[in-house]
DNA sequence: CCAATTTCAGGTGTACTGAAATAA
DNA sequence: CTTATTTCAGTATACCTGAAATTG
């Protein structure tokens, strides 16, 4: 730990490099976290849209999430393997596999939820609770936007 | 397209969630921006780190983005083969491989810039110049956090 | 001898393209 | 016939653990 890190910003840094950093150091504490439960931080994302959102084909899943349905087919077999959700013929459409969340992966989201509570309570310290507030929802309108385009 | 996304939100969404749903939609947009250069989104994101914080060893690079030296110098490695950046022994400490931007890749970061930075409009379209600042500003704040722990 | 940095070996997870099968 | 969804095959990248080599 000999740092001596000189930030020397000569360009005023983009949100969407600000939002990466802060994206970097939650999935670090995040797998850290989620590690001792056998599950990485991408994983709990997807199982928390789930919670979300509820039950959803994979190609729905893979919009919601900005990646291809052969991705999100990947991780939906990887969390199906981990008994975390189950896949569903979808009556109405008989080619849809509906996804949604077992008993053991609604109990993993309980068992994490203080700890990842704590990391967003340690995240946001320095924050009022107006700031937090408005975080959120620039956040929120940032999300929307790119889902527009 | 058929989408019905109902979205319940049942228990209020923690901001790590939302810091996570905003840099999918960035990263695949960005994905989709860089892919005619040949770099993926992470492979960016190092490079505008070398960028903003000048030449560094691997590991400097790897404790600054929350990732283990091994894992950088697979990043490295890559950029190198790419000659988007190069590593130079330090000679004040002979164990040590500074990693800078070569001309390609400071070429890069100049060619793709109006890319990225109208890619930050477009997701900031919505807020004002006093919510962009306030937005920064606290996506600086959890960074900072994040790093403290 | 100890600490920091890098490298090597091996493994898993994430995500892509392209192509095919099934169903509406 | 066209479109949406899923699946199969192959590939590149990102990230990890563990262990060894080098330098300070």
């Amino acid at each position: 730990m000999t740092d001596g890190d000189a930030e020397r910003a000569s360009t005023p840094p983009l949100l969407t490099y600000a939002v990466k950093q802060v994206e970097l150091a939650v999935r670090a504490h995040l797998d850290d976290l989620l590690k001792p439960y056998g599950v990485t931080a991408m994983q709990y994302t997807a199982l928390s849209v789930l919670e979300h959102g509820g039950e959803a084909s994979a190609a729905q899943l893979a919009r919601h999430s900005f990646v291809t349905a052969q991705s999100m087919a990947d991780m939906i077999r990887t969390l199906t393997d981990k008994r975390l959700v189950r896949r569903d013929r979808d009556p109405a459409d008989r080619k849809r596999l509906l996804i949604s969340l077992t008993p053991g992966g609604l109990e993993l989201l309980d068992v994490v939820r203080k700890d990842v509570e704590e990391l967003d309570r340690m995240m946001t310290g320095a924050l009022t609770a107006r700031q937090r507030e408005a975080l959120r929802k620039s956040l929120n309108e940032c999300r929307a936007a790119l889902q527009r385009i």
